[in-house]
DNA sequence: GTGAAAGCGCTAACAC
DNA sequence: GTGTTAGCGCTTTCAC
């Protein structure tokens, strides 16, 4: 650890200065090309590397950036982490992670670590801004972060984003078009802006066919699988229970079917389930679940791509960029019985 | 950005020197309480926050680890990402997300980032060893590595893992107590440490039982879901099919159970199914697996904690710590019925 | 208990 | 094209 070559070494082999190895290692031109082979070559019998701690100090920069989401623990994420991280990698960024877990006091510790140094720009996925940025908005401005999924208003940042309104309304459609006419909703967690995206496209597409949504169709969960679960039991408890629910993420969905089997019904045979994210597991659930597919992957490389354009001093895009979704009919939608 | 205060300000402000302001702001002692205080006044007040690139090439320290997978896109390993952020949270350190898709050039890389300095330490789940380095296995001495789940021979790495082949042991028991007599099984990728134990187990429980293993009934997976398939095709094409599959990790056990299904067979009326895992979905799957589950959060909070001992100085330890394992009987296993 | 000074290893001005 | 010099912001000797 002590006796790792350090430019300097180099520059003495090398019969040249520091300076100059420092230029030749980087390839940032203005070096005579012998001069550079030779240094490369130095560096590489010395098995030079380069101290990243003192290059950083050095340039202002870490080459890392962070990645916030609410919890860890869902696999939601992770192909966007992976997105993120192939982009990232790509051009030298390193990714960290960070988990909020809903927790102001940790949302505003992840801020902090930016402005510490510590990451370079962040990918925001929790849709919240600590409550002393949201207050001075000027204090963001100079800080590189880019809002994936989620929606954060007001505060001029980049976001790449799918619209839930017209997934969710494509979804019930395809509900509607089966022949389907009692549709009950399960939500995500209420004042946030996902959830109610969804809850509005299944509001908006319910209109569009005439159809009412009766008290209690609307059930509120919280993106848990045990949710969907209690969220069924309600529905089944209603005097006319509905023929389909869509239901605003798969993981809820996965309860809300296991809960249907439960208390004997069949999927699709009596409710028809659509979710929505597509879990890479949803192919192979019983049944096969209709859901909307969201491009995880593609969503973590553009929000990365759209980092790193910020990053290298570029205006982030004024407008969101929306990300296709696709509506993916598989077995666990059928048109009604009754 | 630019206007950041540095020690410097501060200690104009307060009239001291730098050297004691950063005595001051570390709480090394030695500092007047009086002094002490107003410091830590004046820097709330200018909302000071110190630059971690110049403290961490000062002190030689990134407080940052490394976590390497082979995907970052498989859920299994979100809960020891969970746990190993958890306590690197707790004690300051951030978590660096590494992703080696079995490339063993990025594997090599991942080593040359804890040589730059990126980060402080590793926490290892490929089970290898780029070549370069176990070649010269003096290399990785003064590096601070932790095996997690896998097995690194002779490097004399610290390892956090679990009993593989007991676990599978009791996993193939339960079926042999169960009453069944014909159990295939399907295994991970071949050379793997992980995959030989847990068929090794298996072996060991077949031979326990005296119970033959025919031709056929050991089938070579990949972990994939789509590989479970592909070996319940080949399972039930055998003249004699087995009544009961151990598979060796639940993604592959949810595809094996999806083709039974398939083909017309009911699980666990005609073929029972145990997994391995216990992912997080394996509960709400139908029908709920039998499956082994591993602490998969306390693993990532034990390797965190181990390798935080090593970089606190003290010896690693020199036996690999065996996390408890647990056979989760649910709906996917029941007694044959032939 | 506090200050002065050095220096972590690198890159960027500025000369030539 | 290359060298000289300075300095990123912090912590840590070493004096006193």
């Amino acid at each position: 650890m002590n006796d790792r070559p350090k430019i300097k070494d180099i520059a003495e082999r090398a019969g040249v200065s520091p300076a100059t190895v420092s230029r030749a290692l980087t390839d940032s031109g203005l070096v005579t090309e012998a001069t550079r082979r030779r240094i490369h070559e130095i560096a590489r019998e010395l098995n030079y590397r380069p101290n990243v701690r003192a290059r950083n100090l050095r340039t202002q920069r870490s080459m890392a950036v962070l990645l916030v989401v609410r919890d860890v623990g869902n696999p939601f994420y992770l192909d966007v982490l992976k997105g993120v991280e192939a982009v990232g990698r790509a051009t030298g960024y390193s990714v960290l992670m960070g988990n909020t877990e809903n927790d102001p006091e940790r949302e505003a510790e992840y801020f902090d670590m930016l402005r510490d140094g510590h990451a370079d720009g962040m990918i925001l996925m929790t849709g919240k801004l600590p409550g002393d940025i949201a207050g001075q908005p000027a204090g963001i401005e100079d800080l590189a972060v880019v809002v994936a999924l989620e929606i954060v208003e007001n505060a001029g940042l980049p976001h790449v984003q799918i619209d839930n309104i017209a997934a969710s309304r494509s979804a019930v459609r395809h509900l509607v078009d089966l022949g389907h006419r009692r549709i009950a909703h399960i939500t995500g967690p209420m004042p946030e802006t996902m959830s109610v995206g969804r809850r509005d496209g299944y509001r908006h597409a319910m209109a569009e066919a005439g159809l009412d949504i009766p008290e209690g169709y609307e059930q509120h969960g919280n993106y848990l699988l045990e949710s969907g679960r209690d969220a069924v039991r309600q529905l089944l408890a209603l005097p006319e229970p509905p023929t389909a629910i869509f239901v605003a993420n798969d993981e809820m969905a996965y309860g809300a079917i296991h809960q249907l089997r439960r208390m004997g019904r069949d999927v699709p045979g009596d409710v028809s389930v659509v979710g929505f994210d597509d879990l890479y597991l949803s192919q192979a659930f019983y049944p096969p679940l209709t859901t909307v597919s969201q491009p995880r992957l593609d969503i973590g490389r553009m929000a990365m791509t759209v980092l790193l354009a910020i990053l290298a001093g570029e205006a982030g895009p004024a407008e969101p960029i929306v990300m296709p979704t696709e509506l993916l009919i598989r077995a666990s939608t059928a048109p009604p019985t009754a």
